[in-house]
DNA sequence: ACAAACGGGATTGTCGACATTATTGACGAT
DNA sequence: ATCGTCAATAATGTCGACAATCCCGTTTGT
C-alpha cells in the first residue's frame, strides 16, 4: 500500500482531532491555547485554521476567532447528495478502467465485510467499507473526482455514527456492494455509476433515518 | 442582485489576478513580491497562499514557496466531468423549487443570450452563460453544491477561452439551454438532470476540442 | 574534464512584540 | 429594572527580525 502518513505538523494534527471529535461542536479554537496543546507555535496554528477553513471543517470569522464547525443535518444530507453524484462518476470511470489486480483486492474486501458483517463487528465493517470505496477511487483514476469525494467524506464522518444502528443495514448494504461490484467486473459504466448512485441513495436514506432517530432520542453521541 | 463585492484583502485581490489570468502558468509568487506589489504585508500573502493552494489555484511547496497552478489539459477535462455531475444535481434539485421569479429571470436571460449569440457578443454571451448556471444554483437551494460547483469553475476558467471559436457552438449551447430551460419550467427533475448533463457533456466534449486546436496551433492565448 | 563540496544570495518558516478589535461585566442614568 | 456607557480583559491581526532552507554558480580535488 502507497499511503505514507503525513508528517505531523499543526495542521494534520489538529484536522485529526477534529474529525476524531475530539472537540466539541462549535468549540471555540484560541489559537494560544490549541498552540500549546499541540506543542507548535501560534503561526502555524494560524495557517492550519486557514487550510481547516476553506475545507470546511472550521469557521473562520474575522477578528472573532475560530470554531469547529458544526455540520447541520441538513448540510450531512447536501454532503451525501453531492457525494453520491461524484462517486457515481468515478464508479462510472472505474468500470472502463479497473485491473483484474484491483478486482481481486475489491473482492476480498468484500469477503472480509460479509465476514465483519456475520461476526457483528460494526466497526471493522465501516473500516472496510471505506476502503472498498477508496479502491474504486484508485481504480478510476480521477484525481480530482477523488480529492472531492475525500473531503467530503471527512466533513460529514461524525454522522454516519448512527447508520450503524438502522436494523438490517449491513446486509443490505452487503448486497448493494455486490451489485457495484458485479457492474465493475463486467465493465459496465453505466450499471456502475447505476449502482453506485443507488447504494448512496440508501446510505442518503439511513443517514436521514439516524437523525430522525436522533432528534427522537438525543443522548446517545451527544458527549464528545 | 445580492452579490456583495469582497472586501479587497489579499486574499481576494490575489485570487482575482490568478482567475483573471494576470499571472503566468507556473509562474513563481514570491511573498515579498507579491506583497508590495498588492500593498499589504507579508503576513496576509502568506495567508491567501495558503487559501489559494487549499483551493487548487496555486502550488505550495514547503520550503519552496508558492507557484500559480499550471492546470494541465486533462485535469481540466477532468474538472468539467465533476461539475457536469453536480450541476446535474443542481439541476436536478432545482426543478422542483424553482419559483415562477426565478423562471422569469432564465427566461430573461435567455432571451438576452439569444442577442448576445445573433450580435456576435461572444464575452456577453459568455457572462450571460455563467448568470444563467448561477440562477440554477440559487434556485437549487444547496449551498454545498453551489460552492463546489464554483470553485471548480474558477479552476477551470482558463480554458474556457477556446471555446469560443467552436463553429455553431453558441447555437448549439442556445438550445441545451432552452432544453434545461424547459424542463426546470415543467418541474421535471429527471430531464432537468439529464438536459444539464447533456449539456456539460457538449461543453467538455468542446473543451477537448478547444484544446486539441490549441495543439495544433499554440499561438493564441500563450500570452497572459 | 568531471563530480562533489562549498558558499553567497535569495526566500521561506517561525517567533515575539505590539496594535487592533471584540467581549464581558460593572456602573450609573433614566 | 433596563438600557447605554465605559473600562478591563482576552484574543486576533500585523509587523519586523532572525533562523532555516533552498538554489545556483564557483571552487576544489582527483
Amino acid at each position: 500500500m502507497k499511503v505514507l502518513l503525513p508528517a505531523p505538523d499543526a495542521y494534520h494534527l489538529l484536522r485529526e482531532a477534529i474529525v476524531a471529535g475530539r472537540f466539541h461542536p462549535n468549540e471555540r479554537l484560541v489559537e494560544a491555547a490549541v498552540a500549546t496543546k499541540l506543542g507548535v507555535g501560534r503561526t502555524a496554528v494560524r495557517a492550519a485554521l486557514v487550510r481547516l477553513d476553506q475545507e470546511g471543517l472550521v469557521t473562520l470569522e474575522p477578528n472573532r476567532g475560530a470554531r469547529v464547525r458544526l455540520i447541520t443535518d441538513r448540510e450531512a444530507l447536501e454532503i451525501e447528495e453531492v457525494r453520491a453524484s461524484i462517486e457515481g462518476l468515478l464508479a462510472y470511470r472505474a468500470a472502463t478502467r479497473v485491473t483484474p489486480q484491483a478486482l481481486r483486492e475489491l473482492h476480498q474486501v468484500m469477503m472480509e465485510m460479509r465476514m465483519r458483517a456475520d461476526g457483528g463487528d460494526s466497526l471493522g465493517y465501516s473500516e472496510l467499507n471505506a476502503r472498498f470505496h477508496q479502491l474504486i477511487w484508485v481504480a478510476a483514476d480521477h484525481p480530482t473526482a477523488s480529492r472531492l469525494a475525500g473531503g467530503l467524506k471527512s466533513q460529514a464522518i461524525r454522522f454516519q455514527y448512527g447508520t450503524i444502528f438502522r436494523p438490517g443495514r449491513q446486509e443490505r448494504s452487503l448486497r448493494e456492494h455486490e451489485a457495484i461490484f458485479g457492474a465493475l467486473k463486467a465493465h459496465d459504466a453505466a450499471g456502475a455509476e447505476a449502482a453506485m448512485r443507488e447504494h448512496l441513495a440508501e446510505v442518503l436514506d439511513t443517514l436521514q433515518w439516524a437523525i430522525e432517530a436522533h432528534h427522537r432520542a438525543p443522548n446517545w453521541a451527544a458527549e464528545l
